[in-house]
DNA sequence: CCAGACGTTGTT
DNA sequence: GTCTGG
DNA sequence: CCAGACGTTGTT
DNA sequence: GTCTGG
């Protein structure tokens, strides 16, 4: 069981809870069940739980051609998106979708809007998608059902939230030149004007224990072998590969320079010694 | 029947 | 579109 | 995700 | 505090 003494475990180990977020919880910390998501911080008055942040940024500065040949997509008739280091909710981003035998490289808006919405005014809220819930919430089922995606990244933002400060992280693969998120895509249609509009959301899941002292949750991540399962697997399938652990991921500290969208050049990835 | 929601993260 | 609440 | 705005009437 | 824009 944890105690307040454990400093390791007070940077590094996860919680759940039963007992409201927020709570001190220094005469609770012995009912404290270990087992995922929260992180203990010393308030000087008390212990109190707190939880971790998503990807709400991420960095793609790659042209089309390297994504098609990777993810061995076609590309040729996509258009082409300026490199990117600070893709930002709506920002357009590339995708990987499938249908049939036609994997393709295509432009959407990130944040997904549902074929039924009135309009797009929830789009930047829409950007993430609870993997534990997605088959049922109606704003992401009929995607996760039909029409996932991979939305490619050199490598995702996080920010590390302290009292009184919070410190960007930069996520990469080890070994791989991309990060495969799983995606949904969904396809909208504009009342007024008759346009499509292609969106998509980041499916995300628990972070692993070595990120968790940054946050507690984190992109779901494919394998290449899997992408051609995910991109048109079952959904028992797709369940399969959610519930894969994901490694080799390295996460360094950057520069709060990634904070402004308007910031978005190579300095964004140069690691800050912390 | 119609009206209204439909989501995530992090805050206290 | 589809479900829940009134 | 963070940064930045947060308003009206009447005018072109 | 909450919403919009990037």
């Amino acid at each position: 069981m944890l105690g307040p003494s454990d400093s390791a475990a007070r940077t590094s180990a996860r919680f759940v809870c039963d007992f409201e977020p927020g709570t001190l919880i220094s005469a609770l910390i012995g009912e404290v069940r270990v087992g995922a998501c929260h992180t203990v911080v010393d308030t000087g008055a008390g212990y109190r739980l707190r939880v971790g942040f998503m990807c709400g940024r991420y960095a793609l500065p790659v042209d089309r051609d390297a994504l098609g040949i990777y993810y061995e997509a076609w590309a040729r008739d996509t258009a082409e998106l300026a490199p990117n280091f600070n893709v930002a909710p709506t920002s357009s981003a590339y995708v990987v979708d499938e249908k049939g035998e036609n994997r393709k490289l295509r432009v959407v808006s990130w944040g997904l809007v549902p074929r039924w919405a009135k309009d797009t005014s929830m789009q930047a809220k829409m950007i993430n998608a609870r993997s534990e819930t997605v088959s049922e919430k109606p704003t992401f089922r009929d995607s996760f059902k039909e029409s996932r995606c991979i939305i490619p990244a050199l490598g995702w933002y996080e920010w590390q939230r302290a009292e009184t400060s919070k410190t960007p992280f930069f996520h990469k693969m080890d070994s791989e030149p991309f990060v495969s998120m799983a995606g949904l895509l969904s396809a909208w249609k504009n009342p007024s004007t008759e346009e499509w509009l292609f969106t998509c959301a980041i499916v995300t899941r628990p972070a692993i224990d070595s990120l968790a002292y940054i946050h507690d949750r984190m992109p779901v991540l494919l394998e290449p072998k899997d992408f051609s399962l995910w991109l048109h697997g079952t959904t028992s399938e797709a369940d399969a590969l959610i519930l894969k652990q994901p490694s080799g991921i390295q996460a360094y500290e950057v520069s709060s320079l990634v904070n402004a969208t308007k910031n978005n050049d190579p300095t964004l990835l140069t690691p800050v010694n912390g």
